[in-house]
DNA sequence: TAGGCTATCGTTAGTCG
DNA sequence: CCGACTAACGATAGCCT
């Protein structure tokens, strides 16, 4: 066989690149699910990507969440003891939620981008459109809204 | 040896629990940064556990936020009608190098991060340090620097 | 308790259909 | 493109210090 030892970097192969992450991207979040039955411990890992039309959340948003929600809880639970780095934490813990509200909404507007470059590369449509091009793709942008925020809503619930 | 099949379920055993934690714990980040730098996407992972004195979270929120946030200044409607598809899926592979280096920068923050408060916390210091609570601190961020860095090439290499 | 070691098991890069 | 296969590489349970 080839050689195996793989750099650490940027795989520029567009088709190596998307079967790697959906290898690693499965493996990944096995290890997680390992990681939390066998420690009993809350564990999250969300995944944006552009292969996928929406992002990876282990084990589910909802309790991703939780997740970030305990972070919270251990962190109040030290007030007490030391003002200053518990301050930090809250911060750490808000830009986490941050993060997680980001990641959501980024996808959201990922997954509308692709749908849009698939959409007019598959169509040979360049720059200017014509009226007719611009309300079916009007459509297929509102259309795709709704199942996207339905997904979020989803994910939210 | 003894066995090694190892029974999908709570280690019930606190030694070896925490010693397949911190172990786990360690190759679950390591996979997380592996995917993120390989596949040039984002991903995190927050780790919510009673044996650490904070929850592990992968990468540092912050700087992964900026480069995501690059990908949103990119309207969607500036997009459709406008730019050069084609340079805008450029763009976003080198904004993904990009990443990737922020990411391996904010790692070695984030583990800075952690160790401070870690120790901060454990030995119950708060605000005012003495000066010979100042001067171990000070050794032992030197110490883990070290480390990170030795780290970081080792990841590089 | 943490850190180092290695046999064994698990993951995955490259390949083929 | 996807799924299956397998050699090679990586992760880690158990042990020891």
């Amino acid at each position: 066989m080839t050689r195996r030892k793989v750099k650490l970097a940027f795989i520029c192969d567009d088709t190596a690149r998307k079967a790697s992450y959906n290898k690693r991207k499965k493996g990944l979040i096995k290890k997680v699910r390992e990681l939390t039955t066998l420690c009993g411990i809350p564990a999250c890992a969300i995944i944006s990507s552009p292969f996928d039309s929406q992002p990876e959340v282990w084990p589910n948003p909802e309790e991703a969440m939780n997740v970030i929600d305990r972070y919270k809880n251990s962190s109040v639970k030290d007030e007490n003891r030391n003002v200053n780095q518990e301050r930090f934490l809250m911060q750490r813990i808000s830009k986490a939620r941050d993060q997680v509200r980001k990641l959501k909404y980024d996808n959201r507007e990922q997954e509308l981008n692709l749908l849009m470059f698939g959409y007019l590369q598959n169509n040979n449509i360049s720059d200017d459109l014509t009226a007719e091009e611009l309300r079916d793709f009007d459509k297929l942008v509102e259309k795709k809204l709704k199942e996207v925020d339905n997904k979020i809503k989803k994910l939210d619930a």
